[in-house]
DNA sequence: TATAGAGTTCGATGGTCGTCGAATAATAGA
DNA sequence: TCTATTATTCGACGACCATCGAACTCTATA
């Protein structure tokens, strides 16, 4: 992979919130509203309600989040732009995946 | 570490320059210049020369990288901002190594 | 102290990014 | 086919980013 692809994958994790967004999907759970100050990301019990399987779902994400569907729309976008995260309509909604062959590759990068 | 830490050095390398400054000074060598077309990452023999040792110096990354000295000096500071990099000031010169620490705690963030 | 070399800071500028609300499209079910 | 729900696209806008050249500072040495 070249050079310019790696920096591509790290922008699409530049962003707070997008970076959020791909731990919720990893996670397969929710960030809580309002966490800046806790020391560690973290998972919620309470209104934010667990992903069942292995799959995040765009509604999910929203309810989670104090963004716009249309912010979140355009950030699940630049996710799957950069191999990040796999996502296919299913009927009305909508399901994420993380790649693990991209995650697999960063980690090589890294190594 | 906190969520908001790490997308700070994922935006310290999602620049496609500066994540090539980083590499140079992890690989302990130059990148050749216009090699944006290369499948991959290499060393060059040529006018680019291999800096000695663990460190890496200004001047060497200024002669590899069509990009001004002010810019280059910007974007060392943000490597370092972000933790990825630590550069020392030696009399006239200026040495900078990798941060393992930092690189470590990417690598457990992504596991 | 004068000079040269090495790196930093400053201000400007064009480009990209993150975000929103509104309008639109796609789907499921009545 | 009508309606409600779900997600996407569009246009706008302010904020931030990458880059440059010029001016500056700091250090070593003649």
């Amino acid at each position: 992979m070249k050079v310019s692809n790696y920096s591509k994958i790290f922008k699409a994790l530049s962003n707070e919130q997008r970076l959020n967004i791909f731990l919720m999907i990893y996670k397969q759970c929710c960030v809580p509203k309002g966490s800046g100050g806790s020391s560690e990301f973290k998972t919620k019990g309470g209104s934010c309600c667990p992903v069942r399987g292995i799959q995040a779902v765009f509604t999910k994400i929203c309810g989670c989040m104090n963004l716009s569907k249309s912010t979140i729309s355009h950030h699940l976008k630049e996710l799957q732009n950069a191999g990040l995260i796999i996502c296919e309509r299913e009927g009305q909604t909508y399901r994420c995946r993380v790649n693990k062959k991209t995650l697999n590759s960063i980690k090589e990068f890294l190594k």
